[in-house]
Formats: C-alpha cells, structure tokens, sequence
DNA sequence: GAACCGTGGAG
DNA sequence: TCTCCAAGGTT
C-alpha cells in the first residue's frame, strides 16, 4: 500500500536509468578507502563515519580507524577510551559507542558475522533505516534503499517530488520510489551511484546538470525547475550558552581534566573544569572559584582569561571564557573519584579524549599568550 | 514529531 | 558574519 504516487514513475524509463546511472558511476566514482573491498565490517564503519560527515572528513579517520582495529574482533575487544580517541573530532559521539556495542553484540550473537537481513541489522544499535540499506546492499548486494540525503535531493528532481525532505515521514516516499528503480543484479552501485551523483553533480543549490548522466531523465531539468528542488523547510536557530573555564594545575605541574557524564552532549569526554553562568552578578572569575568550592570543596586561584571561544554545536552555542589557574589545596582522592576529576601530565593528556571546544583550550594554554 | 547530538567547509 | 550543510539515529 502507498499513500502517495510519484506521478511521473509510471512513464519513467527505469532500464535505461539504471544502465545510465551506473555506467557513469562505474566510469566516474572516486577511490576511496572503503571501496577496496566489500567487508561488511569495513563498510559499516565508514557509514556511521558519514552520517552528517563529509567524505573528505572521513577518509583520515576511517583509514586510522582500520589500523588500529583491522577486524571487528579487534574493535570489539579495544576498550572505551581508545574508541572515543579513535573519534576524537569527528562529533555525534554517540556513533561510536552504538558503533563498539553494536560490534560486541554480533561478535556474542552472530558469531562476528554482519547480519545480512533487514530485520537482524536494523536492531544493531546505531544502525537505522538508511545504515541497514547502505550495508546491506553495498556489502550484501541486498536490492535494499538506502536513502540519504543525497538520495532525496537526486530523486526529487529526476522525479519531480515536492514533498518537504526536512519532514521524518517524507524518506519513506523515496525508499518506496527506490524500490520501483533499483536494479536487483547490483543494488550496490545503483545506491552508492544516486549518492555519489549527489555528491559530484547534483548538488544542494545550482547543480551540473550540464554533466549529468542521466538529465534526459530528469523531470525536473526538463521543467527548467531543478534549482527549485528539494523541498526543506529550515530548522530553528540555535540557543546560546555561557560557560566559564579553567585550566588549573597543582605543585607539580598536572592538569586537572573531568570525565562528562554518560549521557548527553560530548558524552563520555574529557575536559577542562568548567560551569554554565546563569546570572551575571558576579566577575566571571570568581564565578569559577565559587563553583568550583560548591562542586568540588576547594578554592583555586585564577588567573587572566587566556582565551574566548565560541563553539557552534549543532543546536546550540557555547560562548567560553577560558582562565589559567592554580590549585595549591589537594584535592582528596575519593573526592576526585566521585567527581569524575583526574590529575594528568601534560604527555598522558595526549590519551584522552577531547572535544573541540577543550583542545581549543588546551591550544591557547600551550601557546601561553592566550586570545 | 520535535529536539537532541559535532564539526569544518562552502558560498 | 551568517546560513546551510554532509552517506542519520535516538529519544
């Protein structure tokens, strides 16, 4: 049943798509490390690394990735602070924590083998609709959709779909328009070939279509509309957060670095002590110091702001002023333990895993002349 | 369904 | 500077 018919697919040349898309794709399509070979493992790692990433991003990533777990057995067994290093600037943590418990989980469950049907790969954790059908059909050569948003943006012009792209339930209308098209001999270049094809010449605002394989099937371009195309409302800007930081050290030279919680933004990263400022009554140093006394039960000494960043996240803003710092005053050890709080050299720094935002930090610290 | 979850590059 | 975005998923 469909709840919504693609007017232009009852006349659309599905064959002689298929044989334009993917000749270009087989004549066109860039190396890239993980189109070597066909790996499940291989393949899945590089689809969670470009959920949101671009691919030039990914590539230094995924091939340090591979070094340093070659199989799916060694990244199973790698503890938790090497795959967030591992992952360290990426962004969406989260990934790779789905990523390692989704990979312990078929190590334990399915004998180290990648599930190859819909219904056992899409309970993995971080594998959703779009991941299932990418590995599936590029490891699997499973005639499976694995629509992206290259995916929407290729098919709402070829096609002429008006439907907001920007809406959840709209993905559903272009994995049931995939059905109709892919080619069930290789599933696998058909899907890699729309992203790929959206990638290089279909692009978000004036795409090629000058250079495009398959512009005589394209609705859109023959509507003279395809700049027009998709359809995707905008999302709501995002909010701004003030933090104050410091990066304080004791007598002999450590620096102090707190784990975030589990759960939440940067989750499981390390970082500089720091706290949101509600109300600006007080300077933002001794904000700091009265902070740190409530949370942790010492006082340090601050010294001149070092640096100012501002951190664009994805749905939010953090505007950090960052100070130098001092604590004479030990620390007790089970304080530092309930709290998440470790001292570290300036070499063991190196193993931990940061966000940005903090080796921004860590950045202007080591310059010493801070702003 | 809307909000949450990162980052760096392009126009 | 600002907006949009790039091979999405979870809650």
């Amino acid at each position: 049943m469909k709840n919504y018919e693609i007017e232009s697919l009852s006349k659309f040349n599905t064959v002689g798509f298929r044989n334009d898309l993917i000749s270009w794709f087989e004549k066109e399509q860039r190396e890239l490390p993980w189109r070597k070979d066909q790996d499940p493992y291989k393949v899945w790692v590089s689809e969670i690394m470009l959920q949101q990433t671009r691919v030039e991003t990914v590539i230094p990533y995924f091939n340090r990735f591979i070094e340093w777990f070659p199989t799916l057995e060694d990244f199973a067994e790698a503890d938790e602070e090497k795959i967030l290093k591992a992952w360290e600037g990426l962004g969406y943590y989260s990934r790779v924590r789905n990523l390692h418990s989704a990979v312990k989980e078929v190590c334990e469950t399915y004998n180290g083998m990648v599930p190859d049907t819909p219904e056992a790969i899409s309970k993995l954790k971080g594998v959703g609709p779009y991941t299932a059908g990418a590995v599936l059909s590029i490891a699997y050569g499973k005639p499976e959709p694995a629509v992206d948003g290259n995916v929407m943006r290729v098919l709402s012009r070829i096609l002429l779909i008006e439907e907001d792209i920007a809406k959840p339930r709209t993905r559903k209308i272009f994995e049931e328009a995939v059905r109709e098209l892919i080619d069930h001999g290789n599933a696998s270049f058909f899907n890699q070939a729309l992203m790929e094809l959206g990638a290089l010449i279909c692009t978000p605002g004036v795409p090629a279509c000058l250079l495009c394989p398959v512009r005589e099937h394209c609705v859109a371009f023959g509507e003279g509309v395809q700049a027009q195309l998709p359809v995707k409302t905008k999302k709501k800007k995002s909010r701004a957060v003030q933090l104050v930081a410091a990066i304080l050290t004791n007598n002999q030279g450590d620096l102090l670095i707190h784990k975030r919680p589990a759960n939440g933004l940067l989750a499981n990263l390390w970082e500089f002590p720091n706290f949101e400022i509600h109300n600006q009554l007080l300077p933002k140093r001794e904000v700091f110091q009265q902070q740190f006394l409530d949370a942790y039960g010492a006082k340090p000494e601050i010294g001149e702001v070092i640096t100012k960043i501002d951190h664009v996240f994805s749905h939010l803003v953090w505007n950090v002023d960052t100070f130098a710092g001092k604590l004479d005053e030990s620390i007790d050890q089970q304080v530092l333990d309930k709290h998440h709080l470790k001292w570290v050299s300036q070499q063991e720094i190196q193993d931990y895993a940061f966000s940005v935002s903090h080796q921004k930090m860590f950045a202007a610290y080591t310059s010493g002349t801070g702003i």
